[in-house]
RNA sequence: GCAGGGGUACCCGAGUCGGUCAAAGGGGCCGGACUUAAGCUCCGGUGCAAAGUGCUUCGCAGGUUCGAAUCCUGCCCCCUGCACCA
C-alpha cells in the first residue's frame, strides 16, 4: 500500500470530530477515567516536549476508552503571562490579539497530532469566561479569611518589573528571566496558604505522586517540630524569641545569635561601642550577592552586640550576637547556640573562644564531663543540666521534659515552624486577572461585589517598548470607580493575580467548562474529579509551584462546601526529558549552539565532539515536531516517541531511529495486506496464533495499565508483528484465523497510533469506529493455551539450540552438513519427569524422600542402568550446583507437554521440512534414542524437552 | 551537608519478592537471502571458549547462600531538588 500518512490521518481526524467521537458526559454506569496534561502556555507553535507530553496523554485516554471507561481528556490554555506582553509591547499591539493567535497556532499543531480532546471543553485563562470565575473564586477566599494585603519585604524583579512570590525565586534569580531578585518593602495582596500547611504535608504519603515530587514537597512546606523560648536580656525590658527544634539541649546554651538584619541589634548596640562592627557586618551580608554569599558562608562571623541575655531555666547570662549565617526570615531570626550540640554553633564558637559546653551524652553511662573536639548532634542522655529532673532524659522525653519547664515558667511552649510562607499573589503586570477589589478613602479596600465581576481588562490599551510599569495603573477609566460601600469616588486595584492561580483550579473547570453562572458544577466535579484526576501528567519543574497551589485550591474549594475532592491528582506522571546532541567539549565540559558542530572550542580550541542534551533553545538542538510530522505523519512521530523510552525516563531524539520506527509501521501495514490474500487451509498454527494473541493482550493491558506505555508498545508494534510473520512462516494459511487474530491486534495498535489503526479497522471490517470501540474479551489464561505456546515453543527452541550446534559441528564434519538427525528422550526418561512433576505437584520433599521414592521405582530394578537414572532423576529434580531442577524450571507449559506424553520424535518429523530449512539442511530425522542407531554418540544428551541433535 | 533517583553489553534500555539470566526489546554494526542494484524487505549473528555441558561479565570491594545483576555492609561516581532552616 501507499502509506499517505498525512491523507489518512487528516481523513480520520476529521471523521473523528464529525462523530463526536471524544465527548465525553457524565454516565454513571461506567467508570470515569480523568486523563489530563499539564495545560501549555501557549507560546506559538507545539514543541517536542509538548509532543512527549500530549502523546503519553493520549495513548493513555485512548487505552483507556479500550477498556470501556468513560474519559475526560481536555485541553485548554494557561494564556496569562509575561511573554504575551512583552510581544504586544514589541509589536505594539495588545497581549489578547499575541494570545489569540499563538493559540490557533499550537491547537492546529495538536489537531494534526490527532490528540484525541474533548475540544468543547477548550478553555483559556486569559478569557473572561474564565478569569470572571478567579475573581469570584478570589471573593470566596477573601470571606474565608484567606486573603489579606499586608506590607512585607517582597522578592522583585527588575526585569520582570514585578513581584515574585518566594515558590518564583530559585537561588535568587527570578525562575523567568534568570535576573537577581531584589528586596523590596511593599504592600502585597497573599493568600494564606499556611493555613493548610499540615493537611499539604500530612496528606503527601497518601497520594500517588513520583518520590521526588513528594520529597520535594515536603522539603518545601518544611516542617519543624519545636519550642519557643523567650530570653530576656539582661537590664532591659527586651525579649528575644527563638525557635529551636532541640529544646532539649538548652542548657548547654552558651550565646545568642541574632541574624543581622534583626531589629534588636541596633536596640541593644546603638550607641555602645560595638555599633560599628554591627553595621558593619549588617552592611556586608545585605551587599553580597547570592555567589558571594554562599561562599563567604563557609566562614562563619559575627559580632559582640555588648549585652547578654538570660537562659529562663537557669538564670545563666550569656552573651548575645549578631551572626551571619543566621536567616532573619526562617523562625523568628535568632538562635539559641548550642556549641557542643551543633556544628556551625561549634565552629563559630571556637572562631570566638566561647564555651562549649557538653549537655548530652551519647549513650547512658559516659562520661558526663569529656571534652567535646566536634558537635555532638545526635540524641542522647542529658547531663550537666543542674537539675536532677532533666539528666538521664533522653530524645522525646527530654524534649518533652524542657517543653513543660519552660511552659510552667512561662518563657516558652511548644511549636512547629514552616518553611512555607504565604503566597504572594500580586503582580504589577497587565496580562493577569485583575484583583476584584477597591480601595476607597472613607471605607478603605472593599471588595467588588460579585454581582459586578468580571472586573475586566481594558482592551483599548496600547502597548510599546519604551513604557514601563503597569499600564492599567494609568487607564483612567479602569482605575476611577466608585465605592461599592458608600457609592463614593474611588480607585481600581490595579495589581492582578500570579498566573499560578489561574492553573490552580482549570482541572475543575475542565468538568464542566462551559458553566456561565459558577465556576463550576459541584456534582460535575465530584463525578470526574473522584479520587482526583487519575492520571496528572507533566513536566518536573511544576514540582512544587504549581502542584502545592492546586493542592491547596482544591481543599479550599472543598472546605468553601464546592465539592468533597480534596486532593486533585491521583497519580502523576512527570515525564523525562527530551534529549538531542550538541556540540560538546569534554575539556571544559560545556556545551555550545549547534552551529559549532565539527567546530573547535572557542574556549580551549580543542575539536568539540558531541553529547545529548536537553533540547532547547538556547543550543538550537531543536527538533521541530512540524516538520518531522510531515515527513513521516503523526503516526510516526508518536510511535517513536512512546516506544523511544518510558514516560517518566529521558530519551534521546534520533533520526535513525525516528526512520525506524516509521519502516516498522510499514512492515505491519505490510503484514494487514498479506493478511487479506491468505487461503483457507487450517493448520495447528491457527490455536497458536490466537493463543498468542490473548497472551500478548493480556500482558499489553498489564502494561498500559500502570503507564508502562514502551512494554505496551513492544508488544503491540513489535511482538505482535513478529508472532504474525512467525506464523506466516510456518505456514499458517487462513483467513478466518487472521482475521480473527486482526480484529485483536488493531485495537492494541490505535493507543499509539491511532489513524493507521483506525484505517486497518476499517479495511478489515471492524464494527463502528475504532475511537469508540470497547475491548470486551478478557484474556484469562487458559491450560489450552499454555499446551499449544508450549508445542510451538518447543520447536522453536529446538532450532534455536539447533543453529548454535551446527556453527560448532561444522569444525568437526568433514564433508558439507547435509541432515540432522534427532534422537529424543528415552520413554523411560520421560517417565521419570512425569514422576517427579506428579510429585513436585503434591509439594513431595524431594531433598528427603527423592531417593527412596527413586529406589521404589521399576527403572531403578535394572542394575546397569542405575547410574543413569540416578543422574537423570537428580537432574530433574535437584539440579546441579548452579542449574535448578528441571521440575523448578520448566514452564506451566512444559510440564504439560510432559504430562500429556508428546511424542517429541513425531512431532519433530510432522514439521522436518520446516526445521531442515530453518537449520539449513536438506533432511531431519528423528527418533527416540535407543530405537534407533546412536549417530554420533548423541543419545546421552537425549533429556526431555531436549534432544540429542546430530548434524552430518 | 540533607533529601530523592540512578550506575546493566558498542549505544539506548528492560530486568531487583535470589535459580528458567550471557541477561528482553530497539538502535547501530556484521553476515546471508531477495533484487539489475540497493540506503527497501526478510532471515540470522553480535562477551570468550566450545559438537551442547565451560569461563568471565550487570559501578568498586566485601558478606549471606548450594546458587547473586537481584539480598546485606562499606565505598566511588552521576543526575535532580533544597541548602548556614536553628
Amino acid at each position: 500500500m501507499v502509506y499517505d500518512a498525512e491523507e489518512v490521518e487528516t481523513r480520520w481526524q476529521k471523521a473523528w470530530a464529525d462523530a463526536g467521537a471524544f465527548e465525553a458526559e457524565i454516565d454513571h454506569s461506567k467508570p470515569k477515567f480523568y486523563c489530563l496534561e499539564m495545560f501549555p502556555y501557549p507560546s506559538g507553535n507545539m514543541h517536542m516536549g509538548h509532543v512527549r507530553n500530549y502523546s503519553i496523554g493520549d495513548a493513555m485516554a485512548r487505552f483507556h476508552r479500550l477498556m470501556g471507561k468513560n474519559v475526560l481528556y481536555p485541553m485548554g490554555y494557561d494564556s496569562f503571562g509575561m511573554p504575551a506582553e512583552n510581544a504586544a509591547k514589541k509589536e505594539g499591539g495588545h497581549p489578547h490579539t499575541v494570545t489569540h493567535r499563538n493559540i490557533a497556532s499550537i491547537r492546529s499543531d495538536q489537531e494534526r497530532m490527532g490528540y484525541s480532546y474533548d475540544w468543547r471543553r477548550f478553555l483559556a485563562t486569559s478569557d473572561v469566561d474564565y478569569y470572571h470565575w478567579n475573581q469570584e473564586i478570589f471573593l470566596m477566599l477573601n470571606n474565608r479569611g484567606l486573603v489579606e494585603r499586608r506590607l512585607a519585604p517582597v522578592n522583585w524583579c527588575v526585569d520582570c518589573d514585578t513581584v515574585l512570590a518566594n515558590e518564583q525565586v530559585k537561588n535568587n534569580r527570578c525562575w523567568r528571566c534568570g535576573l537577581e531578585v531584589v528586596q523590596r518593602d511593599m504592600a502585597q495582596w497573599f493568600l494564606r496558604m499556611t493555613e493548610y500547611s499540615d493537611e499539604l504535608l500530612d496528606e503527601i504519603e497518601n497520594i500517588s505522586f513520583p518520590e521526588n515530587v513528594k520529597a520535594m514537597q515536603r522539603n518545601w512546606i518544611g516542617r519543624s517540630f519545636g519550642a519557643h523560648i523567650d530570653f530576656p536580656v539582661a537590664d532591659s525590658d527586651a525579649v528575644i524569641g527563638a525557635f529551636t527544634t532541640r529544646p532539649d539541649t538548652i542548657f548547654g546554651v552558651t550565646f545568642v545569635t541574632l541574624s543581622p538584619e534583626h531589629p534588636l541589634c541596633e536596640e541593644l548596640c546603638t550607641g555602645t561601642e560595638w555599633e560599628a562592627d554591627w553595621r558593619e557586618l549588617r552592611d556586608e551580608c545585605a551587599r553580597m550577592s547570592e555567589f558571594e554569599r554562599i561562599n563567604m558562608l563557609k566562614e562563619k562571623k559575627g559580632v559582640f552586640l555588648g549585652r547578654h541575655a538570660i537562659n529562663p531555666l537557669n538564670g545563666e547570662k550569656v552573651p548575645i550576637y549578631a551572626g551571619n549565617f543566621v536567616v532573619a526570615s526562617y523562625g523568628t531570626g535568632a538562635v539559641m547556640a548550642v556549641p557542643g550540640h551543633d556544628q556551625r554553633d561549634y565552629d563559630f564558637a571556637e572562631r570566638y573562644g566561647i564555651e562549649i559546653r557538653r549537655v548530652l551524652v551519647e549513650k547512658e553511662g559516659d562520661d558526663p564531663n569529656a571534652e567535646l573536639n566536634y558537635a555532638f548532634e545526635g540524641y542522647g542522655p542529658m547531663v550537666n543540666s543542674g537539675a536532677d529532673d532533666f539528666d538521664g532524659l533522653a530524645g522525646q522525653d527530654a524534649k518533652d521534659a524542657v517543653i513543660a519547664a519552660l511552659e510552667s515558667a512561662g518563657s516558652g511552649h511548644g511549636t512547629v515552624e514552616y518553611r512555607l510562607k504565604d503566597w504572594l499573589l500580586s503582580r504589577q503586570r497587565f496580562w493577569g486577572t485583575p484583583i476584584p477589589m477597591i480601595h476607597c478613602k472613607t471605607c478603605g479596600i472593599v471588595p467588588v461585589p460579585s454581582s459586578e465581576l468580571p472586573v475586566e481588562l481594558p482592551l483599548d490599551v496600547t502597548f510599546s517598548e519604551d513604557q514601563s510599569g503597569n499600564p492599567l495603573a494609568s487607564h483612567d477609566s479602569f482605575v476611577n470607580t466608585s465605592c461599592p460601600s458608600c457609592g463614593g469616588l474611588a480607585k481600581r486595584e490595579t495589581d492582578t493575580m500570579d498566573t499560578f492561580y489561574d492553573s490552580s483550579w482549570y482541572f475543575m473547570r475542565f468538568c464542566d467548562a462551559s458553566n456561565d453562572s459558577t465556576p463550576f458544577d459541584r456534582e460535575a466535579v465530584d463525578y470526574w474529579m473522584d479520587g482526583g484526576v487519575d492520571l496528572y501528567i507533566g513536566g518536573i519543574e511544576h514540582a512544587v509551584m504549581h502542584l502545592l497551589y492546586a493542592r491547596f485550591f482544591t481543599k479550599v474549594t472543598r472546605d468553601a462546601g464546592m465539592n468533597t475532592v480534596g486532593e486533585p491528582f491521583g497519580t502523576l506522571v512527570c515525564q523525562g526529558m527530551l534529549n538531542a546532541p550538541a556540540p560538546f567539549c569534554s575539556d571544559c565540559n560545556a556545551e555550545f549552539h549547534v552551529d559549532l558542530f565539527g567546530c573547535d572550542c572557542p574556549t580551549c580550541g580543542e575539536k568539540l565532539g558531541t553529547r545529548s542534551v536537553k533540547m532547547g533553545k538556547s543550543l538550537g538542538n531543536t527538533v521541530s515536531p512540524g516538520e518531522m510530522v510531515g515527513r513521516y505523519g503523526a503516526d510516526t512521530v508518536r510511535l517513536f516517541i512512546l516506544f523511544g523510552a518510558n514516560p517518566e525516563a529521558g530519551m534521546d531524539w534520533s533520526d535513525s531511529a525516528l526512520e525506524a520506527n516509521h519502516r516498522q509501521l510499514h512492515s505491519i501495514i505490510d503484514a494487514m495486506e498479506s493478511a487479506m490474500t491468505l487461503g483457507e487451509t487450517p493448520s495447528p498454527l491457527d490455536d497458536w496464533l490466537l493463543a498468542r494473541l490473548r497472551v500478548n493482550r493480556a500482558a499489553w493491558k498489564d502494561s498500559m495499565s500502570i503507564v508502562s506505555i514502551r512494554e505496551g508498545v513492544m508488544i503491540s508494534h513489535y511482538e505482535m508483528l513478529s508472532d504474525w510473520a512467525w506464523y506466516i512462516r510456518r505456514g499458517g494459511n487462513n483467513r478466518d484465523t487472521a482475521r480473527q487474530f486482526l480484529l485483536g491486534w488493531i485495537p492494541m495498535l490505535a493507543p499509539t497510533t491511532p489513524h493507521i489503526a483506525e484505517e486497518f479497522w476499517h479495511s478489515v471490517g471492524g464494527k463502528g469506529m475504532l475511537a469508540t470501540y470497547c475491548l470486551e474479551e478478557s484474556d484469562d489464561s487458559s491450560e489450552e493455551d499454555a499446551g499449544v505456546l508450549a508445542r510451538e515453543a518447543y520447536l522453536k527452541e529446538l532450532i534455536s539450540s539447533g543453529r548454535a550446534l551446527r556453527e560448532l559441528a561444522e569444525r568437526y564434519v568433514e564433508e558439507e552438513i547435509t541432515s540432522v538427525i534427532i534422537q529424543t528422550s528415552p520413554a523411560w526418561k520421560e517417565q521419570l519427569a512425569r514422576e517427579a512433576i506428579q510429585l513436585d505437584s503434591e509439594t513431595f520433599d524431594f531433598k528427603t524422600g527423592g531417593m527412596d521414592h527413586l529406589k521404589s521405582m521399576d527403572v531403578f530394578s535394572v542394575e546397569q542402568m542405575r547410574g543413569e537414572v540416578m543422574q537423570t532423576w537428580m537432574e530433574l529434580t535437584m539440579g546441579s550446583k548452579k542449574k535448578r531442577g528441571r521440575i523448578h524450571t520448566w514452564s506451566q507449559g512444559e510440564k504439560q507437554l510432559i504430562m500429556s506424553a508428546i511424542d517429541e520424535a513425531s512431532t519433530i518429523n510432522m514439521n522436518s521440512e520446516f526445521i531442515a530449512q530453518a537449520l539449513g539442511v536438506t533432511s531431519v530425522e528423528a527418533y527416540p534414542a535407543g530405537e534407533g542407531e546412536d549417530v554420533a554418540g548423541k543419545a546421552k544428551f537425549a533429556f526431555p524437552l531436549e534432544p540429542g541433535i546430530a548434524f552430518l
